[in-house]
DNA sequence: TATTGTTATACTCTATAACTATA
DNA sequence: TATAGTTATAGAGTATAACAATA
Protein backbone atom coordinates (compact mmCIF):
# COMPACT_ATOMS: atom_id res chain seq x y z
CA UNK A 1 0.00 0.00 0.00
CA UNK A 2 0.94 3.96 -0.49
CA UNK A 3 0.60 7.07 0.20
CA UNK A 4 -1.31 8.68 -2.60
CA UNK A 5 -4.15 10.45 -2.32
CA UNK A 6 -7.50 8.79 -4.17
CA UNK A 7 -8.58 11.33 -6.76
CA UNK A 8 -12.23 12.50 -6.61
CA UNK A 9 -13.77 9.51 -8.36
CA UNK A 10 -14.39 7.51 -5.04
CA UNK A 11 -16.36 4.67 -5.32
CA UNK A 12 -17.63 3.77 -1.44
CA UNK A 13 -17.00 -0.08 -0.88
CA UNK A 14 -20.44 -1.92 -1.03
CA UNK A 15 -21.13 0.37 -4.81
CA UNK A 16 -21.24 -1.36 -7.86
CA UNK A 17 -18.08 -1.31 -9.47
CA UNK A 18 -17.18 -0.61 -13.39
CA UNK A 19 -15.84 -3.21 -15.06
CA UNK A 20 -12.58 -2.73 -16.04
CA UNK A 21 -13.30 -3.10 -19.81
CA UNK A 22 -16.21 -0.35 -19.44
CA UNK A 23 -13.36 2.42 -18.57
CA UNK A 24 -13.45 5.53 -21.00
CA UNK A 25 -10.72 5.93 -23.05
CA UNK A 26 -8.46 8.46 -21.27
CA UNK A 27 -8.43 12.08 -22.81
CA UNK A 28 -5.05 13.26 -21.63
CA UNK A 29 -2.27 11.38 -19.86
CA UNK A 30 -2.45 13.12 -17.08
CA UNK A 31 -6.04 11.92 -15.84
CA UNK A 32 -6.59 11.31 -12.55
CA UNK A 33 -6.84 7.66 -11.65
CA UNK A 34 -9.65 5.73 -10.23
CA UNK A 35 -8.69 4.07 -6.93
CA UNK A 36 -11.34 1.51 -6.41
CA UNK A 37 -11.70 -0.59 -3.77
CA UNK A 38 -8.71 0.93 -2.17
CA UNK A 39 -11.05 3.54 -1.20
CA UNK A 40 -12.67 0.97 0.91
CA UNK A 41 -9.74 -0.28 2.64
CA UNK A 42 -8.87 1.60 6.25
CA UNK A 43 -5.41 -0.17 5.95
CA UNK A 44 -4.76 1.93 2.57
CA UNK A 45 -5.27 5.46 4.77
CA UNK A 46 -3.88 4.86 7.88
CA UNK A 47 -0.68 3.86 6.27
CA UNK A 48 -0.85 6.84 4.24
CA UNK A 49 -1.27 9.27 6.77
CA UNK A 50 1.54 7.72 8.97
CA UNK A 51 4.27 7.70 6.38
CA UNK A 52 3.11 11.39 6.17
CA UNK A 53 3.40 11.60 9.98
CA UNK A 54 6.72 9.62 10.40
CA UNK A 55 8.54 11.45 7.16
CA UNK A 56 7.63 14.41 9.41
CA UNK A 57 8.90 13.49 12.43
CA UNK A 58 12.21 12.08 10.73
CA UNK A 59 12.74 14.89 9.09
CA UNK A 60 12.33 17.26 12.17
CA UNK A 61 14.39 15.21 14.01
CA UNK A 62 17.21 15.15 11.78
CA UNK A 63 19.69 17.27 13.24
CA UNK A 64 19.84 14.73 16.56
CA UNK A 65 19.50 11.75 14.07
CA UNK A 66 16.82 9.96 16.36
CA UNK A 67 14.41 7.80 14.19
CA UNK A 68 10.75 7.13 15.87
CA UNK A 69 11.74 3.84 17.25
CA UNK A 70 14.85 5.05 18.86
CA UNK A 71 12.69 8.09 20.44
CA UNK A 72 10.11 5.87 21.77
CA UNK A 73 12.93 3.64 23.41
CA UNK A 74 14.47 6.73 24.58
CA UNK A 75 11.65 8.00 26.28
CA UNK A 76 10.53 4.90 27.51
CA UNK A 77 13.93 4.24 29.43
CA UNK A 78 13.67 8.08 30.58
CA UNK A 79 9.56 7.70 32.18
CA UNK A 80 10.70 3.92 33.63
CA UNK A 81 14.84 3.92 34.48
CA UNK A 82 15.88 0.45 35.19
CA UNK A 83 13.70 -1.92 33.27
CA UNK A 84 14.91 -4.37 31.52
CA UNK A 85 15.30 -4.94 27.58
CA UNK A 86 12.68 -7.43 27.45
CA UNK A 87 9.90 -5.04 29.12
CA UNK A 88 10.75 -2.44 26.92
CA UNK A 89 10.78 -4.33 23.79
CA UNK A 90 7.44 -6.35 24.66
CA UNK A 91 6.23 -2.57 25.58
CA UNK A 92 6.74 -1.04 22.41
CA UNK A 93 6.60 -4.02 19.81
CA UNK A 94 10.34 -4.06 19.33
CA UNK A 95 11.89 -7.76 18.39
CA UNK A 96 14.59 -8.11 20.85
CA UNK A 97 17.36 -8.85 18.89
CA UNK A 98 16.30 -5.81 17.06
CA UNK A 99 16.42 -3.65 20.27
CA UNK A 100 19.93 -5.05 21.12
CA UNK A 101 21.41 -3.82 18.23
CA UNK A 102 19.38 -0.68 18.68
CA UNK A 103 20.39 0.19 22.38
CA UNK A 104 23.99 -1.24 21.26
CA UNK A 105 23.76 1.98 18.91
CA UNK A 106 22.41 4.38 21.63
CA UNK A 107 25.14 2.72 24.17
CA UNK A 108 27.84 4.22 21.75
CA UNK A 109 26.16 7.36 21.30
CA UNK A 110 26.35 7.34 25.24
CA UNK A 111 22.92 8.37 25.80
CA UNK A 112 21.99 5.18 27.76
CA UNK A 113 23.64 2.62 29.88
CA UNK A 114 22.66 -0.85 30.81
CA UNK A 115 23.59 -2.22 34.56
CA UNK A 116 23.66 -5.57 35.60
CA UNK A 117 20.18 -6.60 37.45
CA UNK A 118 21.08 -7.26 41.32
CA UNK A 119 18.35 -9.63 40.87
CA UNK A 120 18.59 -11.63 37.85
CA UNK A 121 21.66 -11.92 36.19
CA UNK A 122 20.70 -12.35 33.17
CA UNK A 123 18.89 -8.79 32.60
CA UNK A 124 19.97 -5.67 32.28
CA UNK A 125 18.60 -2.13 33.58
CA UNK A 126 18.96 -0.14 31.06
CA UNK A 127 18.96 3.94 32.42
CA UNK A 128 19.71 7.46 30.04
CA UNK A 129 23.31 8.98 31.04
CA UNK A 130 23.61 12.39 31.81
CA UNK A 131 24.75 13.23 28.21
CA UNK A 132 21.18 10.72 27.27
CA UNK A 133 19.24 13.07 29.38
CA UNK A 134 20.61 16.37 28.12
CA UNK A 135 20.30 14.81 24.75
CA UNK A 136 16.30 14.02 25.26
CA UNK A 137 15.43 17.53 25.99
CA UNK A 138 16.63 18.78 22.73
CA UNK A 139 14.98 15.57 21.21
CA UNK A 140 11.72 16.01 23.20
CA UNK A 141 11.93 20.02 22.03
CA UNK A 142 11.86 18.96 18.43
CA UNK A 143 9.10 16.18 18.96
CA UNK A 144 7.05 18.90 19.72
CA UNK A 145 7.66 20.55 16.89
CA UNK A 146 6.87 17.81 14.86
CA UNK A 147 3.53 16.90 17.00
CA UNK A 148 2.65 21.05 16.12
CA UNK A 149 3.44 20.70 12.23
CA UNK A 150 0.99 17.50 12.72
CA UNK A 151 -1.74 19.54 14.04
CA UNK A 152 -1.46 22.35 11.38
CA UNK A 153 -1.35 19.04 8.55
CA UNK A 154 -4.38 17.45 10.23
CA UNK A 155 -6.05 20.01 12.17
CA UNK A 156 -6.22 20.43 15.80
CA UNK A 157 -9.70 19.39 15.91
CA UNK A 158 -9.57 16.30 14.13
CA UNK A 159 -6.11 15.59 15.66
CA UNK A 160 -7.72 15.30 18.69
CA UNK A 161 -10.29 13.02 17.41
CA UNK A 162 -8.26 11.03 15.69
CA UNK A 163 -5.88 10.43 18.94
CA UNK A 164 -8.88 9.34 20.97
CA UNK A 165 -10.07 6.91 18.45
CA UNK A 166 -7.03 5.63 17.73
CA UNK A 167 -6.28 5.30 21.87
CA UNK A 168 -8.91 4.03 22.72
CA UNK A 169 -9.39 1.28 19.43
CA UNK A 170 -8.39 -2.47 20.41
CA UNK B 1 7.70 3.60 17.38
CA UNK B 2 5.73 0.57 17.48
CA UNK B 3 2.54 -1.12 18.65
CA UNK B 4 1.71 -1.46 22.06
CA UNK B 5 -0.95 -0.48 23.78
CA UNK B 6 0.09 1.53 26.55
CA UNK B 7 -0.72 1.02 29.88
CA UNK B 8 -3.85 2.81 32.05
CA UNK B 9 -1.40 5.67 33.31
CA UNK B 10 -1.81 8.06 30.32
CA UNK B 11 -0.74 11.58 30.59
CA UNK B 12 -2.39 13.82 27.83
CA UNK B 13 0.30 16.06 26.37
CA UNK B 14 0.64 19.38 27.74
CA UNK B 15 0.00 17.67 31.08
CA UNK B 16 2.87 18.06 33.41
CA UNK B 17 5.18 15.00 33.96
CA UNK B 18 6.50 13.74 36.79
CA UNK B 19 10.36 13.39 36.06
CA UNK B 20 12.31 10.20 35.90
CA UNK B 21 13.70 10.47 39.70
CA UNK B 22 10.51 10.88 41.07
CA UNK B 23 9.54 7.17 39.57
CA UNK B 24 7.48 5.36 42.24
CA UNK B 25 9.98 1.71 42.79
CA UNK B 26 8.26 -1.17 41.29
CA UNK B 27 6.68 -3.52 43.28
CA UNK B 28 6.62 -6.81 40.92
CA UNK B 29 8.67 -6.62 37.68
CA UNK B 30 5.28 -7.14 35.93
CA UNK B 31 4.58 -3.74 36.43
CA UNK B 32 2.90 -1.40 33.83
CA UNK B 33 4.84 0.66 31.86
CA UNK B 34 4.63 4.83 32.02
CA UNK B 35 4.68 5.45 28.24
CA UNK B 36 4.76 9.27 29.02
CA UNK B 37 5.56 11.50 25.98
CA UNK B 38 4.08 9.11 23.71
CA UNK B 39 0.61 9.05 24.78
CA UNK B 40 0.89 12.47 22.89
CA UNK B 41 2.45 11.62 19.58
CA UNK B 42 -0.91 10.67 16.64
CA UNK B 43 2.21 9.06 14.80
CA UNK B 44 2.86 6.70 17.91
CA UNK B 45 -0.89 5.33 17.32
CA UNK B 46 -1.13 5.67 14.30
CA UNK B 47 1.82 3.12 13.34
CA UNK B 48 0.44 0.96 16.20
CA UNK B 49 -2.85 0.15 14.68
CA UNK B 50 -1.66 0.47 10.95
CA UNK B 51 0.99 -2.20 11.48
CA UNK B 52 -1.98 -4.05 13.27
CA UNK B 53 -4.20 -4.07 10.18
CA UNK B 54 -1.48 -4.78 8.11
CA UNK B 55 -0.24 -7.95 9.87
CA UNK B 56 -4.20 -9.30 9.48
CA UNK B 57 -4.49 -8.19 5.57
CA UNK B 58 -1.00 -9.93 5.16
CA UNK B 59 -2.00 -13.33 7.39
CA UNK B 60 -5.47 -12.85 5.72
CA UNK B 61 -3.92 -12.77 2.14
CA UNK B 62 -0.88 -15.55 3.15
CA UNK B 63 -2.62 -17.86 0.86
CA UNK B 64 -2.13 -16.30 -2.33
CA UNK B 65 0.65 -14.44 -1.28
CA UNK B 66 -0.02 -11.01 -1.68
CA UNK B 67 1.44 -8.22 -0.20
CA UNK B 68 -0.24 -4.70 0.61
CA UNK B 69 1.51 -2.83 -2.10
CA UNK B 70 0.98 -5.76 -4.77
CA UNK B 71 -2.80 -5.32 -4.05
CA UNK B 72 -2.47 -1.94 -4.18
CA UNK B 73 -1.20 -2.51 -7.47
CA UNK B 74 -3.60 -4.57 -8.89
CA UNK B 75 -6.21 -3.03 -7.96
CA UNK B 76 -5.14 0.29 -9.59
CA UNK B 77 -4.01 -1.53 -12.69
CA UNK B 78 -7.20 -3.58 -12.38
CA UNK B 79 -9.59 0.23 -12.51
CA UNK B 80 -6.99 1.50 -15.50
CA UNK B 81 -5.93 -0.51 -17.76
CA UNK B 82 -3.32 0.44 -20.01
CA UNK B 83 -1.46 3.30 -17.79
CA UNK B 84 2.12 3.64 -17.83
CA UNK B 85 4.17 2.65 -14.61
CA UNK B 86 4.96 6.32 -13.73
CA UNK B 87 1.35 7.13 -13.36
CA UNK B 88 0.79 3.77 -11.22
CA UNK B 89 3.88 4.36 -8.78
CA UNK B 90 3.11 8.39 -8.87
CA UNK B 91 -0.63 7.69 -7.61
CA UNK B 92 0.61 5.06 -5.04
CA UNK B 93 3.79 6.60 -4.20
CA UNK B 94 5.73 3.73 -5.02
CA UNK B 95 9.46 4.33 -5.95
CA UNK B 96 9.71 3.59 -9.99
CA UNK B 97 12.78 1.52 -9.20
CA UNK B 98 10.60 -0.50 -6.80
CA UNK B 99 7.87 -1.02 -8.85
CA UNK B 100 10.01 -2.22 -11.73
CA UNK B 101 10.94 -5.38 -9.87
CA UNK B 102 6.92 -5.67 -8.12
CA UNK B 103 5.87 -5.40 -11.87
CA UNK B 104 8.61 -8.43 -12.78
CA UNK B 105 7.39 -10.63 -9.70
CA UNK B 106 3.87 -10.03 -10.70
CA UNK B 107 4.48 -10.68 -14.73
CA UNK B 108 6.32 -14.03 -13.50
CA UNK B 109 3.04 -14.84 -12.03
CA UNK B 110 1.82 -14.04 -14.94
CA UNK B 111 -0.43 -11.82 -13.70
CA UNK B 112 0.29 -8.84 -15.63
CA UNK B 113 1.59 -7.79 -18.61
CA UNK B 114 3.60 -4.65 -20.11
CA UNK B 115 2.95 -3.67 -23.70
CA UNK B 116 4.51 -1.16 -25.39
CA UNK B 117 2.63 2.62 -25.51
CA UNK B 118 1.91 3.38 -29.20
CA UNK B 119 2.23 6.82 -28.76
CA UNK B 120 5.58 6.86 -26.47
CA UNK B 121 8.36 4.05 -27.05
CA UNK B 122 9.79 5.02 -23.72
CA UNK B 123 6.67 3.61 -21.62
CA UNK B 124 5.32 0.74 -20.42
CA UNK B 125 1.45 0.02 -20.98
CA UNK B 126 0.15 -2.38 -17.82
CA UNK B 127 -2.95 -4.93 -18.19
CA UNK B 128 -4.07 -7.69 -16.22
CA UNK B 129 -3.98 -11.29 -17.82
CA UNK B 130 -6.46 -13.11 -17.99
CA UNK B 131 -4.95 -14.94 -15.06
CA UNK B 132 -4.31 -12.12 -13.17
CA UNK B 133 -8.10 -11.37 -13.54
CA UNK B 134 -8.70 -14.88 -12.12
CA UNK B 135 -6.02 -14.45 -9.43
CA UNK B 136 -7.52 -10.60 -8.42
CA UNK B 137 -11.13 -12.01 -7.91
CA UNK B 138 -9.76 -14.20 -5.02
CA UNK B 139 -7.35 -12.01 -3.84
CA UNK B 140 -10.69 -9.22 -3.38
CA UNK B 141 -12.43 -11.67 -1.93
CA UNK B 142 -9.98 -12.48 0.83
CA UNK B 143 -9.17 -8.73 1.15
CA UNK B 144 -13.47 -7.92 1.73
CA UNK B 145 -12.65 -10.84 4.11
CA UNK B 146 -9.95 -8.84 5.78
CA UNK B 147 -12.05 -5.86 5.91
CA UNK B 148 -14.18 -7.67 7.62
CA UNK B 149 -11.97 -8.40 10.53
CA UNK B 150 -11.42 -4.79 10.83
CA UNK B 151 -14.78 -3.92 11.51
CA UNK B 152 -14.85 -6.23 14.05
CA UNK B 153 -10.88 -5.15 15.48
CA UNK B 154 -12.28 -1.67 15.14
CA UNK B 155 -16.06 -1.48 15.26
CA UNK B 156 -18.39 -0.58 12.60
CA UNK B 157 -18.90 2.90 13.79
CA UNK B 158 -15.23 3.89 14.49
CA UNK B 159 -14.11 2.04 11.66
CA UNK B 160 -16.53 4.82 9.19
CA UNK B 161 -15.29 7.81 11.42
CA UNK B 162 -11.92 6.74 10.91
CA UNK B 163 -12.22 6.51 7.17
CA UNK B 164 -14.10 9.75 6.95
CA UNK B 165 -11.01 11.40 9.08
CA UNK B 166 -8.40 9.90 6.86
CA UNK B 167 -9.67 10.48 4.01
CA UNK B 168 -10.58 13.95 4.16
CA UNK B 169 -7.38 14.95 5.84
CA UNK B 170 -4.42 16.98 3.54
C1' DT C 1 13.66 -26.49 30.63
C1' DA C 2 12.72 -21.68 30.07
C1' DT C 3 14.30 -16.87 29.76
C1' DT C 4 17.62 -12.79 28.76
C1' DG C 5 20.39 -11.03 25.74
C1' DT C 6 23.48 -11.63 21.63
C1' DT C 7 24.82 -12.61 16.86
C1' DA C 8 23.70 -13.97 12.24
C1' DT C 9 20.76 -14.54 8.17
C1' DA C 10 17.10 -13.38 5.06
C1' DC C 11 13.37 -10.75 3.25
C1' DT C 12 10.64 -6.38 2.61
C1' DC C 13 10.60 -1.61 2.00
C1' DT C 14 12.90 2.76 1.14
C1' DA C 15 16.32 5.79 -0.98
C1' DT C 16 19.92 6.64 -4.37
C1' DA C 17 22.71 6.49 -8.29
C1' DA C 18 24.01 4.97 -12.78
C1' DC C 19 22.62 3.30 -17.03
C1' DT C 20 19.58 2.65 -21.77
C1' DA C 21 16.41 4.05 -24.86
C1' DT C 22 13.68 7.11 -26.15
C1' DA C 23 11.61 11.97 -26.39
C1' DT D 1 18.15 18.01 -21.85
C1' DA D 2 14.60 15.49 -19.73
C1' DT D 3 11.72 11.32 -19.01
C1' DA D 4 10.47 6.00 -18.64
C1' DG D 5 12.14 2.14 -17.22
C1' DT D 6 15.96 -0.94 -15.49
C1' DT D 7 19.62 -2.55 -12.50
C1' DA D 8 22.49 -2.24 -8.45
C1' DT D 9 23.58 -0.94 -3.77
C1' DA D 10 22.81 0.42 0.94
C1' DG D 11 20.02 1.26 5.02
C1' DA D 12 15.94 0.53 8.01
C1' DG D 13 12.62 -2.65 9.84
C1' DT D 14 10.90 -7.37 10.53
C1' DA D 15 11.18 -12.36 11.34
C1' DT D 16 13.88 -16.41 12.52
C1' DA D 17 17.25 -19.43 14.37
C1' DA D 18 21.14 -20.63 17.09
C1' DC D 19 23.91 -19.75 20.96
C1' DA D 20 25.79 -18.51 26.00
C1' DA D 21 24.70 -17.36 30.50
C1' DT D 22 21.54 -17.70 33.99
C1' DA D 23 17.21 -19.00 36.22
Amino acid sequence: MAIAKPANNQRRSGEPRRSAGSQLPDAGQGQALDFDELNGHIGYFLRRLQVAVFSNFIRTLAPLDVRPAQYSVLILISANPGRSQSAIGQALNIERARLARMLHELERREWIERRAAPDDRRSHSLFLTETGTKALARIRSLAARHEERMVELIGRDRRLLLLDLLREFG
